[in-house]
DNA sequence: TTCCAGGTATTAC
DNA sequence: GTAATACATGGA
């Protein structure tokens, strides 16, 4: 377990348009951001990253040894032009209000093994609960990354091969119950090169999705949020239970549909930009129905920052 | 206490 | 092929 290599932070601005920080943050693609005071920390790779924005910009402070910021821009798809996924998005009533509820919410561009650990631990948990489960397994299995004096530590997320080392009785000590299972069979693959998961991102997204469904625990839905979210196919339309209760009730008046419609009817009517769409509907439903509570976390970790303002709106 | 959670695998029809 | 059910755990 190697010392923090450097003390010095490194402050980088970015000139943005259109950028919803929190809304990218607090919409379920990502589990490790924590609002702390009125900043945003997490770890990217190896990176500990603390984050905020106004309205034309995006701040990012990490340590110096990390200070190129081709990574980070990358991360958060900084460079993106948003008008125009949202110009491509159906002009309906329902997407014009999940646009208006959260307008700026990007899609981040993750680390595969990341997102595909993360997604296996998901199913059937709520968000808040995902998170726990993440942070205990960086906890136990990850490496210590550099953070600034007086930081309580941070750990980044553990390789497929640490957890492919580790037993199942270890992971369960996260809690993740009977997906323990799943995440070290997955790990012992790619531990094994039975699926290379750098391969994927040069697929056509039908053979990515196969190759994604070859690891136990993912189905449809976490196939999909793992070729959104890490690898950036924009068709991809995960249908959970969210995503279901908008499509009822905001295109079939609430009927119940077999799912083999949502999916014929997200690919026809969504256009090149569906996954993109699909996060809006997501995001808005939970907005919604109360479920975003953007509170800075109350541990010594916020006494870094003084307190502020929550940013939820 | 009961229901449900960014589902999947298994079993039954 | 579609429909029910178990699965660990904990928040609401």
């Amino acid at each position: 377990m190697a010392p923090p290599a450097s003390t010095s932070l490194t402050r980088i601005q970015f000139e943005v348009q259109d950028y919803d920080l929190a809304a990218t943050l607090t919409s379920g693609q990502a589990f490790r951001w924590q609002l702390c005071g009125d900043c945003w920390e997490g770890v990217i790779g190896q990176c500990w990253v603390r984050l905020t924005s106004t309205e034309r910009r995006v701040v990012a402070e990490v340590m110096e040894e990390h200070s190129s910021c081709v990574w980070l821009a990358d991360y958060l798809q900084l460079k993106v032009d948003l008008s125009k996924i949202l110009d491509a998005f159906p002009t309906d009533e329902p997407m014009r209000l999940a646009v208006r509820a959260c307008r700026g919410l990007r899609l981040l561009r993750q680390d595969p093994w990341e997102c595909l650990a993360s997604f296996i631990l998901s199913s059937n948990k709520q968000i808040v609960q995902i998170q726990q489960i993440v942070r205990s397994l960086c906890e136990q299995f990850g490496d210590r990354v550099s953070v600034p004096p007086g930081h309580p530590p941070v750990y980044s997320f553990p390789t497929a091969h640490r957890l492919a080392q580790c037993s199942q009785g270890e992971l369960r000590a996260c809690k993740m119950g009977f997906r323990a299972a799943y995440l070290h069979k997955a790990a012992e693959m790619i531990a094994a090169a039975e699926v290379e998961l750098e391969a994927v991102a040069s697929l056509p997204v039908a053979q990515a999705r196969d190759s994604l469904l070859k690891f136990p625990g993912v189905g449809r839905k976490i196939a999909d949020c793992v070729l959104l979210f890490a690898y950036g196919f924009h068709r991809a339309f995960p249908i959970d239970v969210w995503v279901t209760k908008a499509l009822r009730q905001l295109y079939f008046a609430g009927r119940s549909v077999p799912r083999s419609r949502l999916e014929s009817f997200s690919q026809d009517h969504f256009g090149p930009f569906a996954g993109y769409a699909q996060q809006y509907l997501f995001h808005y439903m939970r907005q919604r129905a109360g479920r975003l509570r953007l509170e800075p976390v109350h541990s010594e970790r916020a006494s870094v920052r003084p307190p502020g303002r929550s940013i939820a709106t």
